[in-house]
DNA sequence: AAAATTGACGAAATCGGTTTCGTGTTAACA
DNA sequence: TGTTAACACGAAACCGATTTCGTCAATTTT
């Protein structure tokens, strides 16, 4: 085996000229098959190239043709099924043109968030994707994107966006989400139903609030307040959910997996048989609505699909930078994936 | 608002130096607060900087140092809790130390392992982390990596490894998580237990079906190979395990949560009781296991620990790179995690 | 036979920094 | 007053490639 082999020495184009007699533009051509080479010469140096597994490096071409062929994606999180879904979709959108990804996390904090991109914008990558933090949302400062965007750096913001940023963004069609779900549930017989959201700050929150609203009133059902509970992560979510509980409710709408989850557990302690007497739908269509039994009607985002077009949104600029900016807004659609959660009440 | 403010010609160091009549060699000084720089001549060009923003050219910084302050990341796959886990120690391991994480996926295919190996390789990266593709693992073949080791870039693989390939190794102690969630079901007096596992070459099934093989030996229980499944992926799941059903078994121990919840969702089918006619034991602590009903019993992974155990291991062998190569092999030890689907039965 | 073209290659600039090694001026010392 | 430090700064090499522009010789054209 070639375990004895040590080629401790890295082989540049210099090695190969001086071992060869040969001007390092000659190597650099004759590797390159240019023209202007004897094939006899080419043949010579390419061979030698071979024998030593020349490689060139990397760092040297990025800095000469001034593009690096990196795409710097900064999330909020990662052990969450949809963002890891998006992640998949980027860099499979990324590798087929050619670029690979800097993943970086801002674990929801808007000072590491700030930090990632100081770092990643000098020069590591030739643009950017990100999802805002909780953090910065809440602060609602967001000073260090629109620097990056007046470097005119590359950006493109998707799921967690804000009007605040000229830049191109990609979402998911939250308001359409949040009217299809409480449509769905109306459409079972449901009219007393709880909404579990995210502070109002998150937008993507607020949005499918706006959507669960709307499709009550077009119901002619008043919206409730009390049936509303805004759910602050950093407090036990499980009591927050049980609140509503004690309300009179025969339905809940979840704004993500994990509340749906927990709605789910604690009807199930309640002794509620689900979803005849308590009906339950989740959003973001990940393993645990899959897997849980009664499994969970969810909303798909398609996650998949949303880091492909997000990718390709951010390529396209990178490499026809001379184009007038007039920022893009993609939405994509979400499905209803029904499930046993939400199988209609006969 | 800075809306307005255009820089779009990056700001260089030889801009700096023009525009305030020194060389570059003392603006670079300058910026480094160099001992050989009067305050004066600092303070002014440390100012012009700060006015205009300049940030130095990481890509120059790279080429010069020669090395990046990049850690390359190859996964089989991210939509999975143990590997999301994993990337988020790693990230944050490596943050702490002033890397950054540059991420790519094999998708379990061998042909991307290679090429995304090659091109990492190419100086993009101080050292990398991998964990080996199924198909690789299938193939036999680690040439790819056998070079990469023979070229001297640091290697770390973890979870999935192999003898075959000399370097630093950090794995889960899967033989005694074998036998520890084996004795588990033993203890609560069963036994006749089923193994979910996956097909031989896979070697972390291979090591938890020895350590379940040896606790049931340790008890004087004879392994029977009937009530081992070797799951192939490329088939439909649920129908492989389904078969394992029809034998006398009166527990079930999957090699990870998938298997696990699928096995849970049969048993409710044939309207097995859990824990009390079934118990069900499975792999990955992730959010499957938490939130099923009822909840499933696992052996904890740790990932966050071993990604950041295993970036540790590999920035010391980046920046220690003169020492005597003597590979290390890191075991994390996992724990149970007792839930609903193990009570025991009394 | 002189001029023009072509072929094959090298010198040097460039990308954006850092760093070594001068060098010229001034201040301190013998 | 001559020698030597100390100080402040610049020239140039370097990291590893690519590419433009010469240049010299051989060949073709007129």
């Amino acid at each position: 085996m070639s375990y004895f082999i040590k080629m401790k020495q890295k082989i540049t184009i210099k090695t190969i000229a001086k071992e060869l007699g040969v001007s390092t533009s000659t190597v650099s051509k004759a590797l390159r098959d240019s023209h202007e080479i004897s094939s006899e010469t080419k043949k010579k140096i390419q061979a030698y190239a071979n024998l030593y597994n020349y490689k060139p490096n990397n760092l040297a071409l990025q800095l000469r043709n001034q593009k690096t062929k990196v795409i710097g994606v900064i999330l909020p999180k990662i052990v969450h099924h949809f963002f890891s879904t998006v992640i998949m979709g980027i860099e499979e959108g990324a590798n087929k043109k050619g670029y690979n990804i800097m993943v970086c996390f801002s674990n929801e904090s808007y000072k590491k968030e700030v930090e990632t991109l100081k770092v990643l914008s000098n020069g590591s990558v030739d643009g950017l994707i990100v999802s805002i933090s909780n953090e910065t949302l809440e602060n609602k400062d967001y000073k260090h994107f629109v620097d990056l965007v007046s470097e005119e750096i590359p950006l493109v913001l998707f799921d967690r966006v804000v009007d605040e940023i000229l830049c191109d963004k990609v979402v998911v069609d939250d308001v359409g989400a949040g009217y299809k779900a409480t449509t769905h549930l109306i459409e079972n017989g449901r009219k007393k139903i709880a909404l579990l959201t995210t502070p109002s700050h998150v937008n993507v929150g607020t949005l499918r609030r706006q959507g669960y609203e709307k499709a009550l009133i077009d119901a002619y059902i008043r919206p409730n307040k009390n049936l509303i509970v805004e759910i602050d992560e950093k407090k036990d979510i499980k009591s927050q959910i049980q609140k509503v509980f004690k309300e009179d409710i025969d339905a809940v709408f979840a704004v993500n997996e994990i509340y749906a989850a927990n709605a789910m557990r604690i009807a199930k302690e309640k002794g509620l048989n689900i979803p005849s007497e308590i009906s339950i739908i989740g959003f973001t269509d990940g393993l645990i609505s899959e897997y849980s039994s009664p499994s969970i009607t969810t909303i798909a985002q398609h996650g998949f699909t949303m880091g492909i077009q997000t990718v390709e949104l951010l390529i396209e600029r990178i490499e026809n930078e001379t184009e007038v900016y007039k920022p893009k807004k993609i939405v994509i659609s979400s499905d209803l994936k029904i499930r046993e959660s939400t199988k209609p009440s006969s």
